[in-house]
DNA sequence: TGAATTATTGTATTTTTTACAATATACTTG
DNA sequence: CAAGTATATTGTAAAAAATACAATAATTCA
């Protein structure tokens, strides 16, 4: 290799995922106390370098993701790069910034190796973030609002079963706006990807709600045949 | 800096653009057929690895097309990026895809040193592309029809002055799909940020069409009033 | 002057969105 | 077990947007 290519192969790499969790506090996100350096003692956003030599940045980003929740199936997608030349004291590292989105209640979160502790932030309620962590965030906020009015995602944030009440609180808490009850409700149920499951809550002391699913088949049937998800 | 974090410092980066162009055989994109190893002799996406010490992403592919047009103002985002250990022969090297839009007619497109020819090719007649461009080209045609609907960035590819004719066939050929002239003139002239600009074609053999012009200041108003752009 | 070619425009129908409030069902308490 | 509490569920009328559809207008050229 001579010397001309040398001086470009001196970068690191890395992924960092910015993680969505929703309860009844509303919209959260997954952070980690850092246990090295640099900015140690600080709360970030849960990433880590890519290995060269085995991993992609998807694979990374699973791999972090893996570690901290121990889930495998999740949502998870590229956002986009960040590479400003001081954003890393260490050298020119660029991060692949991704964003999950996961069911809370399915699991609990453990702090891994790399991470003194994990925790839910609420969004709104974030310490202020070390590298361009603050940066990488405002722009999944964003990307997220765009998506979840334009794909079916908002399932892979509530549980297996919820009520229609349920998802209309997460497209509010998502969206920052409110529905009127009856006009989401017949747009939801129009869409027709979810079903009914005959079940009810119960030991809630009220009347208890009607529990639906998410019917992934229905829904890309209607998207093979051009259907236009829109909220 | 330790052995371990030493490993990770052997990534090079690049960018790779996907240029597009509109003219009257419809959408096209550019290429440059390389004049250097790897790949040398081929069509490829121009691209470029990132100078370290002084390139970010962003920079470095406003850095090329600048070569490649001697354009300054130019439409450019990033689609995502892209990192396959195999994908490039001379190590790991991850890249940042970016698309830019082009009006074609302003100027004239040179080859610069590191490519031997640059060229414009219809986006459904390409040549076969190495490294893992032609992903990237397909990515970056799906984006472009996502976004066309939601954001008013297909100004970019025509002249400052255009007809409603012209500004519906560049709509029909990236979705690639029909729209009925009386419907699709509505919608335009509804949403209110073209404006007349008194002026009409001349020395054509029919009826002179009226030339309008694009207002971003009417555009931007009316975003920030929480419109929402769709077609 | 008329032939050729593309530009421009309106209306009726259907579909979608919006605004708005009363009734139903379960649990809890006295 | 009756009344109270809390949330779930449902319909309709009006307004707005999308769709389907074809005749007339303006210019150049022969």
């Amino acid at each position: 290799m001579d010397i001309n290519l040398q001086a470009h192969f001196q970068a690191a790499v890395s992924v960092d995922n910015v993680i969505f969790g929703f309860d009844t506090n509303g919209l959260n996100v997954l952070l980690i106390y850092r246990g090295a350096e640099p900015f140690r003692d600080h709360w970030a956003l849960p990433g880590d370098l890519i290995d060269l030599k085995t991993d992609t940045p998807d694979s990374a980003a699973v791999k972090v993701l893996r570690n901290l929740t121990g889930l495998e199936e999740i949502y998870i997608d590229q956002i986009r790069t960040f590479g400003r030349l001081d954003r890393h004291p260490y050298g020119r590292v660029f991060t692949v910034a991704y964003f999950a989105l996961i069911k809370t209640q399915d699991y609990s979160v453990e702090a891994s190796s790399w991470a003194e502790q994990a925790e839910w932030f609420p969004i709104n309620e974030l310490p202020d973030l070390p590298f361009d962590h603050n940066e990488i965030f405002n722009y999944a906020k964003e990307l997220l609002k765009m998506k979840i009015r334009k794909q079916p995602i908002g399932f892979e944030l509530l549980p297996k079963n919820f009520t229609l009440t349920e998802l209309q609180r997460l497209y509010e808490a998502i969206l920052e706006k409110e529905f009127d009850v009856r006009n989401f409700r017949k747009k939801i149920l129009s869409m027709d990807f979810i079903s009914d499951t005959g079940l009810k809550q119960n030991s809630v002391m009220h009347r208890p709600a009607k529990l639906y699913k998410y019917n992934a088949r229905k829904y890309t049937k209607l998207m093979t045949g051009g259907y236009d998800f829109d909220l």
